[in-house]
DNA sequence: GAACAACGTTCGTGTAGCGCGAACAATAAT
DNA sequence: ATTATTGTTCGCGCTACACGAACGTTGTTC
């Protein structure tokens, strides 16, 4: 064991798995039982087990008296309605996500920045014949992804030397693995303001993302529209870049961005960086 | 084995840790440094830490940036959003439980049991110039309050066991901690279908409940006035009494209570066990 | 209705992973 | 500068966790 290979080296194993079995069963749109918690995030029965009656002791899953099956309890409700409004873009962007899958057909797709990738936060599926989506808590490959492009090419460059770090998965042979070709492909994001993935995540499918900036200017979370290459095309029609932007300009525009941005200049997390020294 | 006698004994320590800490951020108003977590939950600063670390890594908290301070993230807000649409009673009810804490100026709480207590989900703090009210995420004890009352009085039997089985705490000496007076006490509240808790909580304060019914009949919530014993007596006045029963109605019938009502009586979740063999 | 399968639950064991306490670093307050 | 308080890291010892197998129960099949 020469290398460190820190995949998940800081955290605690119990905690990870405890919030592992909360999210397995959040996903799952019905309740489930241990066996397919278990085998879903790869523990075994007995420890799954015990975790779920301390997830239970604390009210964040009930079990079904006769079922014995397990769905979220009432302090999964209240801690998610706890959290700070910033993540509610997804109740406000609402009805112009909609509005846009509407008018393109294409599955649209909010995410937001997370250490795991980019965590779908809210879906309206696509309106073909062939339905195209993306489930709501997915967590998309930060290199591998429209929306993970984003994140890196807009982000702390700490995240992108992070996912320089380790080596990155190929999902398909068109995935970017090449580290070098990675900055320039984000250099390219950051010329054009928008990300494209066409095939890196799975064949036949593209996607199409901005920024969505809050505030302070920084980069809080991506719309996307997601489709197959019929659709949207590596280089996509202009007015599918235009929609796009316009509607991640009015989310940013609802987060506060452009207003009283009286923040002296120089005082923002920009630090210096590199510049993009490459 | 006569009594289970489980306080913390089948949990995952670890898996409680970082639960504890995930909502000693929750609660917190405004983001929170690790030493004060550690501190509200009995931790030591460097197990908090690392517990904050996982947390992060899955996304339930973020850090922020100059702060070093931890705010709940993208991964609570969407378990919670998950969350069965049953809980979303708080909600539901939101309108009529603000219209009756305008009517009576008492703190209008609504309750889920939860093995911990009755666990506070939505509160409109009273009007009056000294403001009384209750905590969201709050888990009132089962003995001592009038919505623990009415869950141990209408909900599984197996509740009252395990509450009866370790002793009670005394808040106040109004607290009912004798088995016998609290079995007593249920049978009252279920002859009169609410409950009251003066003074065994806190000194000088009261609470009026009701419970929540589902389609099932069974009993899911409470919702309860909280206020001075001035304005809400041991023996409170008819009209508030009327009025915190026809708001557990409406949010009844909301939840379904009464329609399709076809479920075969003694089929219900009332399994035998053991009779209590203690 | 017996045989089977699958599930949830319990139990004992070895070890690695966790909690602890103290040291270190970085900032803020005096 | 000095002090105090914070976030972060380190090393150790022991616990308490993951594992695998067994148990009890439910539901399914012929």
């Amino acid at each position: 064991m020469l290398v460190a290979e820190q995949k998940e080296g800081s955290g605690v194993r119990a905690a990870d798995t405890v919030l592992a079995a909360l999210e397995a069963v959040a996903w799952a749109r019905e309740p489930i039982g241990v066996t397919q918690i278990a085998q879903a995030i790869g523990a075994t029965k007995s420890a799954v087990f015990r975790h779920l009656q301390t997830l239970m002791e604390r009210g964040y899953l009930t079990q079904d008296a006769d079922s014995n099956r397990f769905r979220l309890g009432p302090k999964a409700f209240l801690i998610g309605h706890l959290a700070p409004p910033a993540w509610d873009v997804a109740r406000i962007l609402e009805r112009p996500m909609r509005d846009l899958r509407d008018a393109t057909g294409l599955a649209t797709v909010l995410s937001t920045p997370s250490p795991r990738g980019a965590l779908v936060v809210a879906t309206f599926p696509g309106t073909h014949a062939i339905e195209i989506g993306v489930r709501p808590g997915s967590e998309l490959a930060l290199h591998a992804s429209a929306q993970g492009k984003i994140f890196l090419a807009f982000g702390p460059p700490s995240l992108t030397d992070q996912v320089l770090a380790v080596s990155r998965q190929a999902f398909t042979d068109r995935t970017i693995t090449n580290a070098a070709a990675l900055r320039e492909e984000l250099s390219r994001v950051r010329m054009r303001g928008y990300a494209v993935a066409p095939e890196e995540a799975l064949l036949g499918i593209n996607a199409l993302a901005t920024p969505l900036r809050d505030h302070r200017d920084a980069v809080v979370g991506a719309v996307a529209l997601v489709g197959s290459i019929q659709h949207l095309a590596p280089q996509p029609a202009p007015g599918l870049i235009d929609a796009v932007s316009r509607l991640a300009e009015e989310g940013s525009r609802l987060l506060g961005h452009g207003v009283t941005d009286r923040s002296p200049p120089g005082k923002r997390q920009n630090r210096p960086q590199d510049g993009t020294a490459s």
